[in-house]
DNA sequence: ACAAAAGTGTTTCCTATACACCCATGC
DNA sequence: GCATGGGTGTATAGGAAACACTTTTGT
């Protein structure tokens, strides 16, 4: 979602700022956020000397609160289809997609779009969009299952084909205790 | 080196203020240097709201002039013998350290901090700084090799041992031509 | 019966690592 | 002649990538 945020604040960190604002667009708590690197050009903005620094989030598109996002007409695109943005904001995503890329190769980033539940072939869909490419979904599964943070399901997805597909959920709880021992995770 | 620089001008892009700062400092032009995150908690300085986006850079320390360090009361530590900074300074070191070994894992980013002409024993001793950890002679050797970016040269540094060790220099020109060819670095 | 997506193992290749000896020189 | 650091090659193991067929079920 591309949006223009407001100010901050003085009794607030830019982090908090940050999630102010994407709630007021969002009704969303709880979403992962990441700064990128500042933006300070003196004449990026012709008309005022402005400093921004860039935030990124995961959000899940099915989640959202459309109505907020229409009220502050801020707007969905698909990557493949970004418009020209205003000032050096091109410049802001493009930077957005690479970090992305890097986080979501060393760890498990992926989970927060998603819902409770999904398929490895959500999961799988998610992170060729990420990355941009193809994957081969035995490598695929095989890499997952060997993080060992996910829990199978016995229920299934109909959605998707007529055999249906076993839904997972993330285990945060074994995933935090790997991180908290050490574990790097790439994917 | 730690130093708490000085606030940028409206003339300026944070980056010019950062190499502005270290030019006062140092003496030295054309430095490596890279923006880390911004530091933003609202009571990180107790006497006013400040916030702080700290900047790392890679200085030969054989390099820099030494009177106007001391002329600003800057000081050079050891990572290991790193004192109690002021506010948040020390996450600001660990945030640069972590960022430079990543860096440094991604691109041949240490030639920066060697003069012109070095040996592979030094390069080695750089990166092993760097990543705290011990590597194998041979394996770094053939490692730094396959990316083809030094020249051998056809002289010793007679300074360390009595066979001496062959000096190399980094190759900028096939470095760009690589990295413009989408060719990523791993060390 | 067939179309459509799900699920599952093995082989191959390549990269990363471990490892030990000879060389040249100054003293 | 010996002590010091410099230089070099090979064997092995582990991880990544390539690859194809069977299963289930709705229509």
């Amino acid at each position: 979602m591309v949006f223009n945020g407001w100010l901050f604040e003085k009794t607030e960190t830019l982090d908090q700022a940050a999630i102010r604002v994407l709630y007021h667009l969002t009704g969303l708590h709880n979403i992962y956020m990441e700064q990128l690197i500042v933006f300070s050009e003196v004449d990026r903005d012709p008309g005022d000397r402005t400093i921004s620094v860039p935030y990124y989030a995961l959000i899940n598109i099915a989640e959202h609160n459309t109505e907020l996002i229409e009220q502050y007409s801020a707007q969905w695109f698909n990557l493949s289809e970004l418009p020209d943005l205003i000032f050096d904001h091109n410049d802001m995503v493009l930077q957005a997609i690479k970090r992305l890329q890097y986080k979501a190769s060393i760890q498990p980033i992926g989970f927060e779009l998603l819902p409770a539940k999904f398929t490895m072939r959500h999961l799988q869909k998610l992170y060729e969009a990420i990355m941009r490419e193809g994957m081969d979904k035995r490598n695929f599964t095989k890499k997952i299952n060997a993080l060992d943070i996910l829990v199978k399901l016995n229920e299934k997805d109909m959605e998707s084909s007529k055999k249906g597909s076993f839904l997972y959920k993330f285990d945060q709880e074994k995933y935090l205790e790997k991180v908290s021992n050490g574990l790097v995770f790439k994917l």
